[in-house]
DNA sequence: GCATGTGAATGGATTCACAGCT
DNA sequence: AGCTGTGAATCCATTCACATGC
């Protein structure tokens, strides 16, 4: 297979997540019946920069036509290939409390690509119970048989920070090979295993900071 | 009163991000007794370069001692008061349902600085109800009630896309000052309120995009 | 001697602006 | 004429490296 783009994983995050974005705004506008979009329509949506947009879309090859725009559908395609959700990717979440449990009931993460296989959790009370939408909750001392047998790529690490650590370092043991830790603490990494870490309290302390200000009478 | 540094509001987003991951090390520095630390310790903990925590540390003062570090109270107490946490920020959720839940009972919301005043709904089955750990569940036609009565100043919606805006419209309307946004979509906002989204989705996304490079044999 | 605080240098990401194609 | 694709320019964040002070 001939590769288009040399240096593909020079990609940088801030592009892959915008794509990401961009994907959902094309899969609205395909939905709406919209057939071309240019990429300052794209730009109004989100307050981008079309250039921005271009050079994002350039990273992968040469989508549109000069003078028209992009085709709606084509690109969408095109991106649900680069972001690698053509085809769907199983997931365990680690934590059966509040977090995991909405986490496995998350529309957004059961769908387009995605397939949450089981929570594991080592609370006997929890064990052999399902989540609303029907997902079980499996013994945490059975990560690496449900990882094996579900062709588990990715981990959610919805437990305690006090835990994340060997839950983390367990299931790299199991062959996950990325993880999404919402545990606030900076786990100590495997090479090879790509974490992301959502840290929701910076977020309101974040807010806060702005509060703060504006009470100063700074902005 | 005098103002220490001037042009406040130019501290950048992924700064203040970081202050609230030094405000963690701190607390836990404490907890374990040590009276000082160097930026580069610090450093040490989160992989980061020394000089960028001086920096950032910098952006509001100066509260080192040359030859020495910093030392551990002083420090959390002055980012806690730069965080605006030293008082407590009252918050409202919007949406009761899986992830309005979960984030009502989330341990780093309801402690050191916010409170969670209640859950709005607009869903009969649910109003009355609390959550776990005892948040009530109001009628989101209360909403500005709720909001002047509590004092409440941040809100955090998690609906469903197509009610998000309608939903923090009228928030703003209630007197809001501050949206956490988990509904996947880009608001159209109203000047002087600050907004934050966090968009779970992105995060899987992202490790899909890097899984499907792995498979390529690029990574 | 040692660690801070900071101007200067570097490195990345965003934006500009225009050549090139339809 | 209109919009893409992209080198050049700009802007912002990070890192270096050292003067300063304990």
């Amino acid at each position: 297979m001939a590769s288009r783009t040399p240096d593909k994983e020079a990609v940088s995050e801030l592009t892959t997540a915008r794509l990401s974005v961009y994907l959902r705004s094309l899969t609205y506008l395909e939905s709406i019946g919209k057939k071309t979009v240019s990429s300052h329509e794209l730009a109004e949506r989100f307050h981008l920069n079309s250039a921005q947009i271009r050079k994002d879309l350039a990273c992968f090859g040469e989508f549109g036509t000069r003078g028209v725009g992009y085709d709606v559908c084509t690109l969408k395609k095109e991106l649900v290939r680069e972001l690698g959700i053509d085809r769907t990717r199983n997931i365990v979440i680690i934590g059966a409390g509040n977090l995991g449990m909405a986490l496995a009931d998350y529309h957004g993460f059961n769908s387009n690509g995605f397939h949450i296989a089981a929570l594991l959790d080592n609370d006997g009370e929890k064990i052999g119970r399902t989540s609303r939408s029907g997902i079980p909750v499996i013994d945490a001392s059975r990560t690496e048989k449900v990882v094996r047998e579900n062709n588990v790529e990715i981990a959610i690490i919805a437990v305690n920070p006090e835990a994340a650590q060997s839950v983390y370092d367990g299931l790299v043991h199991a062959g996950v090979v990325a993880v999404l830790n919402f545990a606030p603490i900076q786990l100590r990494l495997t090479s090879g295993v790509k974490v992301r870490n959502v840290d929701l309290r910076i977020n309101l302390e974040s807010l806060s900071y702005h509060l703060k200000n504006v009470e100063d009478g700074v902005a």
